[in-house]
DNA sequence: TTTTTAGTCTACTTAATAAGTAGAGTTTTA
DNA sequence: TAAAACTCTACTTATTAAGTAGACTAAAAA
């Protein structure tokens, strides 16, 4: 499961996608529209721009800004990022890799081939889903 | 990332699959081969009981054994179990739905679309993965 | 140049969950 | 009836998630 603090880092950068290029956006006015705790999220907001997916700027008129194509930013990045490792176990994880304690022979260890297979399947489906393509999906949903 | 608990059972779960139909496996030798603290086991073992796939025998010569065939059992069962639900949004599980607070209206939610292909792909290769076919490919990989 | 606005950063707190342990009890078999 | 095994309730302990407090810094406008 993704955490909330994961999930809070999504909606956000939805939120600046749908507003890129159009200047800073408050942190304020992010936390009240997608209801993330404001202190939070200002955590949130921090840890996306030391990883340069934002940029912000201070005093009035600041706020948050994209400074990635919104077609270059994609969930496997954010998910790694704030969460860590997407495979399912540390001995799968391309780059969060541990050894297992408990399998004295990673390479006879039958259950790391299924694991292997859903890791790839997800990385797959997660770095295919940008921001782009999610924002144009939300505005053609809220059409209908 | 699956608990602890989980690879646990997995892997107790495996041995006693490759000592189907010889006998009742006691939790001391499980235990002691792969590396599982005992008393834990024994919630765990209690737990895939009480689910119907293993049964136990108390006393001398009793241990656990499995009640299923292996090639019934999957890891996707398996984790659902001891880990609940296998998708990484609660609004996206099928076995453990939950309403997200945060994304007003689901429908329009973008990010949605994404984790319903994870979720999909992921218990394509989970459930396709039967303790047969781990152990039949441990067994290959040995041989080397 | 001072006030206001807005992000920065360190250091907490609090709640939940994971992981593991203790120990008394029950059943079965030799 | 003694020993071997599983059963079950009730802990403990460590870690992480989630959120909060408050002092600080930078920029813009009055």
């Amino acid at each position: 499961m993704l955490s909330k603090k994961c999930k809070y880092a999504i909606h956000a950068l939805v939120y600046l996608a749908e507003r890129h290029e159009k200047g800073p956006v408050q942190i304020q006015d992010i936390s009240d529209d997608q209801h993330i705790p404001k202190k939070f999220l200002e955590a949130i907001l921090l840890e996306l721009r030391h990883a340069k997916i934002l940029e912000s700027k201070k005093g009035k008129g600041g706020g948050y800004y994209l400074i990635k194509d919104p077609a270059e930013v994609n969930l496997m990045q954010v998910m790694r990022l704030i969460d860590g490792p997407i495979a399912l176990l540390p001995c799968v994880s391309l780059n969060y890799y541990e050894r297992c304690d408990e399998c004295r022979n990673e390479k006879t260890c039958g259950i790391r081939n299924s694991l292997i297979q859903v890791r790839d399947e997800t990385l797959k489906i997660l770095g295919g889903s940008t921001l782009a393509k999610i924002v144009k999906r939300e505005k053609s949903l809220k059409v209908r």
